[in-house]
RNA sequence: GCGCCCGUAGCUCAGCUGGAUAGAGCGUUGGCCUCCGGAGCCAAAGGUCGGUGGUUCGAAUCCACUCGGGCGCGCCA
């Protein structure tokens, strides 16, 4: 199936012999004006030299007299020329739509998803909960467009912060303290009653609380591999041969300002160890090497200053490798900005098992995976969020993902009275004119290709959410004004059935898309 | 001090990459169950889109400055 728009807007293009390169396309305000709404008038104002209304005057009368198929309407109004699809055309797209994702292209570039990552010090807190939400839904998105997606989790499991939790849980061990600057929460006690290293049970631990949430990762990348296979030594190598870096006061550094960056970066320190940058470059230097195009990786807001030295450093490794490279696409970070708990308006903050936050596992306990899912995805990644638990584990319309979920029950409801399930396939016959109702719905319905173009284009699979919701909405007023099953009118009740068929199959695409259940009875 | 992000209805947020009278839910007020699920529907009220300039035929959207909130500026990770 083919998006809505781009199809009309080339029509359009072709039966009246104008070339744009821009969208055009447009909802109305007021429903009864049309569809949709064409504005190529305005773009091609400054050269035909004319008035916009009197071009969309001309364009509709042009339209009008083409006449194809799909179009039952034309009219301009002011600049704007108004379209109304025909109700045959659209009940023949309905009928095409399986709403089945797109096969990659055999050539298509690789797209690498890094998400979480958090340090095995810890449990998942809320903000990792909504990079795991959207990193997910965003690796199901666009799969579903048809790209090749590979989801990555990067374990830092060298360093600073993996030692200072075993000296924190050895000291518990010894009967001793926690040093000053150790980890403090109540965890580290539960740690250090097991006999395993610390680290691999933290790990283990986030891995079941994301498992729980339906996120899996396709690899767990080890830092500490890393450094063992000398992959570190190696990028670091690479880089001096490509001349990207330069000594200065015993340490190693690269010269990152070449790549945009605000000042260069040190990779080797004086007295010979590494930094975190220099096994971060070896680790996108891995990423480019396995032949991934497209790296995408989540980060929370507080790391906003990594990126410049980052994307540098995957500029330089591009050119090195002889690798096409294009800033913001090549490394694409989205940043997500923290989440802010509450309990009916009181900050949330302190936790009886970690003594310092509130863990994801304990909010996916208390409010259940899919209203934690569907709230996260919701909100775009990079605005501050306040998240009220009470309210998020109301079974209310306050809460959009059971506005959503009902909307689905009630299709299924429908269905399971009707007792269709056996049947496999109902024609889409029009058997009357379509009531508006039951035409807004399958408008919205047939936008679906848009809406999945456009948040896989821009990376933003909140846009699935608010299609959903809108899409309930006109199913909500669909189901009071049509009723479905009605004995005295056996071709009408055929046609819903079979519509309401199509609309479920929607709904469990959607929700597929987001990690939410679709649940069959509320 | 420098840099990044966010300011839209009382609250939580949409706003289709610059277009028609700025939308939804909650909350408030008032209606709708002889009817496939009322966890629903309909209506009313609620806004100088933080502010000031600028670009444009046209700005919530782009630019500059400014105010408020969050965050970052190590040979830390």
């Amino acid at each position: 199936m083919h998006a809505l728009k781009p199809f009309i807007e080339a029509q359009c293009q072709e039966l009246c012999g104008y070339t744009l390169t821009t969208a055009v396309l447009e909802v109305p305000p007021d429903p009864t004006l049309g569809d949709f709404a064409n504005k190529a008038a305005f773009a091609l104002a400054k050269q035909r030299r004319m008035a916009p209304p009197k071009i969309a005057a001309e364009l509709a009368e042009q339209l009008r007299a083409a006449a194809p198929e799909w179009l039952a309407d034309v009219s301009a109004t002011g600049p704007y020329i108004n379209l109304r699809l025909s109700d045959a055309w659209l009940m023949e797209q309905l009928q095409a739509e399986t709403w089945a994702g797109t096969e990659p292209a055999p050539d298509s570039v690789a797209w690498l998803l890094e998400y979480v990552s958090a340090n095995p010090t810890g449990p998942l807190h809320i903000g990792h909960a909504r990079w795991a939400a959207v990193g997910d839904s965003l690796a199901r998105l666009l799969t579903y467009a048809g790209e090749r997606v590979q989801r990555e989790f990067y374990v830092n499991d060298a360093g600073m912060q993996v030692a200072n939790l075993r000296r924190s849980v050895d000291a518990v061990r010894a009967g001793k303290p926690v040093p000053e600057d150790g980890y403090h929460g109540d965890y580290v006690k539960e740690l250090a009653q097991q006999t395993a290293d610390p680290v691999g049970l933290m790990l283990a631990e986030q891995r079941e609380t994301l498992h729980g949430a339906g996120v899996e990762f396709d690899v767990w990348f080890s830092e500490l591999d890393l450094h063992r296979s000398g992959a570190v030594e190696k990028g670091l190598e690479r880089l001096r041969q490509g001349a990207f870096t330069f000594e200065h006061e015993g340490a190693l550094w690269f010269r990152s300002t070449a790549y945009g960056d605000d000042k260069d970066r040190v990779l080797r320190k004086s007295d010979g160890s590494l930094t975190y940058f220099a096994a971060d470059i070896a680790y996108h230097l891995n990423k480019l090497e396995r032949g991934f195009g497209r790296l995408v990786n989540l980060w929370g807001a507080d790391h906003h200053g990594y990126i410049k030295r980052v994307d540098a450093a995957v500029a330089a490794l591009s050119q090195s490798l002889g690798r096409p490279y294009a800033p913001g696409e090549t490394l694409h970070v989205l940043l997500g900005q923290l989440v802010n708990l509450f309990r009916n308006g009181e900050p949330v903050r302190m936790s009886k098992r970690t003594g310092d936050m509130v863990s994801m596992q304990e909010v996916m306990d208390e409010i259940g995976v899919d209203a934690l899912r569907y709230l996260l995805i919701r909100k775009h990644p990079n605005t501050h969020m306040d998240f009220d638990l009470a309210k998020a584990v109301e079974q209310s319309p306050d809460n959009p993902v059971y506005y959503v979920q009902y909307a689905y029950a009630r299709l299924s409801s429908i269905l399971r009275k009707a007792s269709v399930g056996a049947i496999h396939e109902l024609p889409l016959q029009l058997p009357q004119p379509l009531h508006p109702s039951e035409r807004a719905v399958i408008l919205k319905a047939l936008q679906w290709r848009d809406v999945v173009a456009e948040s896989a284009a821009l990376l933003e699979p909140q846009r699935i959410c608010t299609f959903l919701e809108e899409l309930a909405v006109l199913l909500h007023v669909f189901y009071h004004d049509c009723r479905v099953i009605d004995e005295a009118d056996a071709p009408r009740t055929a046609f819903r059935l079979a519509l309401v068929q199509k609309w479920q199959g929607l709904f469990r695409t959607g929700l597929e898309l987001l990690g939410v259940s679709a649940p069959e009875q509320m």
